[in-house]
Parts: C-alpha cells; structure tokens; sequence
DNA sequence: CCGTTTCGTAACTTATCAAGTTTCAAATAA
DNA sequence: TTATTTGAAACTTGATAAGTTACGAAACGG
C-alpha cells in the first residue's frame, strides 16, 4: 500500500523553518524535500488554515510559522494536514447485512480504534518544539554544531 | 490510501467455513465475498501453510478448517495473510542523512510502533472462536435463530 | 480411460489516491 | 512594468491490493 507521507514532510518543513528568520519560498522547501512547489503549497495550505504558518505572495515572500512551535503539538499537524487515514488495514463491506462481517467488523474496529486513541493522545502529548529539542540534543552529543540543515537548499 | 481488507474477508471466511461440514469451494467463497475464486485461492493459500485450513483438489474438494476456531487469534490470521502494513502513515525517506528529518521520523515512528504493538497484543487476544460466540450472542439478542448466512451461496 | 470438478499458479488489468506536474492568474515589491 | 512568488485548477504518474483470465494438475465418478 502506498503512504501518506504529509505529516512527515510538514514536521520536517516545520523546524526547518524555525531557523529561517526570512519566508522560506515554496521552491527553497521543494528542494528540501525532493519536490515541487505545487505540492508544497497545496500540502501547506492545510497548515496555513490552522494559522501554523503564514504565507506572502510577491518578491520577497514565502512561508513562515504563524506561531511558535510550542505551541503546535503533533495531533494539531496532522489534523491540519487533512487528518489523513491511519490504517492501511480496513474492513469488508461485501456484505453489510451478513451477521458474520457484523461481527468481524465490529470486533476489528474496537482494536483499531483503541490503537487509533493511543496513537493520537502520544500525537498530542508530543510538541514540536519537543521535536526541535530531541534533535538539538542528539546533535550536541554527536558533537555537532547546531545549524542542522538537511542537503538544505 | 487504499485498504487492505484480507484479515476482514478470511476471519468472514474462516466463520462461515465452521458451519459448513462439506468442504466449501472457491467459487462458493468468492460469491459470499463478492469477489472471485482466483482471489480467494490466493488469500487462502497463506491460511493453508499455517495449517489454519486445508484444501483438497478435484471432485467434492474445497476449503475446510484445518484446526478449530479456538486454536486460532486474530493475529494468527493477521500473519497468515501475509502481515500486512498496518498503517497508511508513512515516514518520509527524502532526506535521510538530515537530522531533522531522523528526528522527526524517530519521534513518529516511536508513536506508531506504540500504536502496532497495543493492536497486535489485542489481536493475540482475541480467538477467532470468540467471534462466533458474540455473533451467536447478538443474534440471540435480536430472536435470529441459529444458522448465520450471508447473501449466503 | 475420459470427462468433470476443483485447486494451483502465473500473468495480466483495474481502481484508487497521494504524489507529482503543468500552467496560468493574481498579488506584491523593486 | 517587470520579476518574484503564492493560489489554484487540471492533469499525469506510481504503487499495489484487488480483480481477472487462462491453463495446467490433481482427484473422483462413471
């Protein structure tokens, strides 16, 4: 099955712009990414709604946060990417009304949706400025400068 | 995303197979899962090395149960399918020498990983025979009798 | 043996949707 | 006005479970 990788991507795109005092443009994030600016835009149209980032069109413009990133936690970027689907796992419905495929359903949805709970109550005890901070940490003990571009733009 | 529904169709199957003493053949199977025989020859065949059913060729063959239902969990079934992705979030690959991204990949993956193993654990829980049983229950509730057909073939 | 049933399996097509792409209009600043 | 940059619509691509087609092999009945 294929992923979704959007809430990855936007986490990423999200402490890199914490470094950058300037907009970031939808080409500098593309090529962070390995993408394109048509998708970085649409992707982060989700975030601009949520008031996460703030975009400027013209010379000069770009993305930039819209707050801090203490104040945005996991669970708020994945609703803000679209709340996609989490489970590639799903659930007959050849026969809706087969007592059978009630039953099986109705059991396999009970443990989905408790591991769907667990899953969004750690998205949303989770930061991402916690996100910031992990990293900060691992690159100190790795003896690294800060500074922690990807194969940046 | 789409949906895997293996673990829901044969856990449909393996139920309505318990009912049947005669061996029930592709054909019939694929009528109740509205799909076709070749498709349930090959979702079958994982079930089969696992010993959870066994088939027979030629004249009066088919598919029956190869143990009972309460020798079986649903994670059973789950690895017989072929253990398939659990989830439809996926961690982006772009970049992977950029801490940023290990970081974020490191935290999601913590989450998920956290998420998979509550299901699997409810999965090891849960026997196949404990579906029967609440079917049987609920339909007792509602005054259905016995026997419980699909659209059945 | 022969014909029918049924599984076994390989090879191919389809459906779906995020991802990717192309393109142009609109807005902003120099 | 010209270059830059987002906004958005319309389209193609890629991945893969599902679905399909086709035929060989095995088992049984007559």
């Amino acid at each position: 099955m294929r992923h979704d990788g959007r809430l990855s991507r936007m986490l990423h795109v999200l402490l890199h712009m914490e470094e950058q005092k300037r907009p970031m443009t939808s080409d500098e994030i593309a090529g962070m990414l390995g993408t394109n600016p048509a998708l970085v835009r649409r992707t982060l149209a989700g975030l601009r709604e949520g008031g996460y980032v703030v975009s400027e069109r013209g010379h000069g413009g770009g993305w930039m946060l819209g707050k801090p990133l203490s104040e945005m936690t996991l669970r708020d970027v994945y609703d803000a990417v679209g709340a996609p689907e989490i489970f590639a796992l799903g659930l007959a419905d050849d026969q809706p009304q087969c007592l059978v495929e009630q039953a099986v359903n109705m059991a396999l949805r009970q443990s989905l949706d408790e591991a769907k709970a667990l899953l969004l109550r750690r998205f949303a005890e989770i930061r991402v400025s916690d996100l910031r901070d992990d990293f900060a940490a691992r690159a100190a003990a790795l003896g690294i400068i800060p500074g922690m571009s990807c194969a940046d733009a």
